[in-house]
DNA sequence: AAAGGAGTCAACCGCCGTGGT
DNA sequence: CACCACGGCGGTTGACTCCTT
């Protein structure tokens, strides 16, 4: 048996919000508060409105202070930090940007720093020698698109099941980056099968059936793995291309990770381990390419989830 | 100029945790 | 302890705008 709903959907007004229902939730609170209860409220100012809708629209709209567009790049820092700390915990996030709501810091993730983190990549079409061959154009994008998907779809899989797994939180366990992870998996068990691959932690504690098939939830990111670590795939080397392209795009390189920076061996070692470790350990903010200070929002966090 | 695609963001949905009874 | 109501949250949707062809 469901929830009973929070109020009689057929009677209550969806969508945008009037300039008048606004000016009368915003009088109203300003006026009275909420009074703790935002079921009763519209019935109160006469709004056919659902309570939530009106919670909705007073904290992410009408709150006074709320700032709208035009992060900037120390907000960028933050909610990047946060982000690979601690996932998508928007309203935590939000609560260390002063004006900002979870709703705004998660639309300005989903759309803008996500594809700036996770979804720039190199394009192989554009680097290779052009070809007129429309069959190998096409080829060549779909092994882009796979390659792409992958990086993205696996870096965050990776940072969920870690989470899942209740792992340590990366931030204070440099050991346990999800990058680092990865390719230590992939670069000391090259021919091992995945399971032997995986981590103490996560054989431990393994996300697999009975039949040493991983659960649907840790598929992709095991897929990830898989494809990166096969030897036949010839593609693990993107892992190093990922963390190529955050230090690239962290320490302020847009659009300047050569060719060369994809396939060095050198990557992994620069990349893994000086940018956590300035990350984990060092100055966190400096790793972003802003100037060094203090992180107090990832002591705080720590504090705040006593690790 | 028009059509289609991509990007953006406000708003909705439904689950979950918590406090009151 | 169980139940209920509510607030809070993250994921998703859909309308709108902008861009590209």
């Amino acid at each position: 048996m469901g929830r009973a709903p929070c109020c009689d959907k057929a009677s209550v007004k969806k969508g945008p919000w009037s300039p008048e229902e606004d000016a009368k939730l915003k009088a109203y609170i300003e006026e009275n508060g909420t009074g703790g209860n935002w079921i009763a409220l519209p019935h109160k100012i006469g709004l056919k409105r659902c309570g939530k809708s009106c919670r909705l629209r007073w904290l992410n709209y009408l709150r006074p202070n709320i700032k709208h567009g035009d992060f900037t790049p120390e907000e960028d820092n933050i909610i990047c930090n946060l982000y690979i700390s601690i996932g998508s915990r928007w309203s935590i996030i939000a609560a260390q940007l002063p004006g900002r709501t979870d709703n705004d810091v998660k639309n300005y993730w989903n759309t803008k720093l996500k594809k700036r983190l996770l979804g720039r990549r190199r394009d192989p079409s554009r680097s290779q020698h052009q070809s007129n061959n429309q069959d190998q154009r096409e080829s060549s994008n779909e092994n882009d698109n796979s390659t792409q998907n992958l990086s993205a779809s696996a870096l965050e899989r990776i940072q969920l099941c870690m989470q899942l797994q209740g792992l340590p939180l990366p931030l204070l366990q440099p050991q346990a980056n999800p990058l680092l992870w990865a390719n230590d998996a992939i670069n000391q068990n090259q021919g091992q099968s995945l399971s032997d691959a995986l981590p103490a932690e996560i054989s431990s504690n393994p996300p697999v059936n009975e039949n040493g098939i991983v659960s649907s939830l840790d598929e992709g990111l095991l897929d990830g793995i898989e494809a990166f670590s096969s030897p036949s795939s010839g593609v693990h080397s993107n892992v190093n291309a990922v963390e190529a392209e955050l230090r690239g795009l962290l320490y302020g390189e847009e659009g300047q990770v050569s060719e060369q920076s994809y396939n060095r061996e050198e990557d992994l070692a620069i990349g893994s381990m000086d940018w956590w470790d300035n990350y984990a350990n060092k100055s966190p903010m400096s790793s972003w390419g802003y100037p060094a200070e203090p992180n107090p929002i990832s002591q705080d966090y720590a504090l705040l989830y006593d690790i």
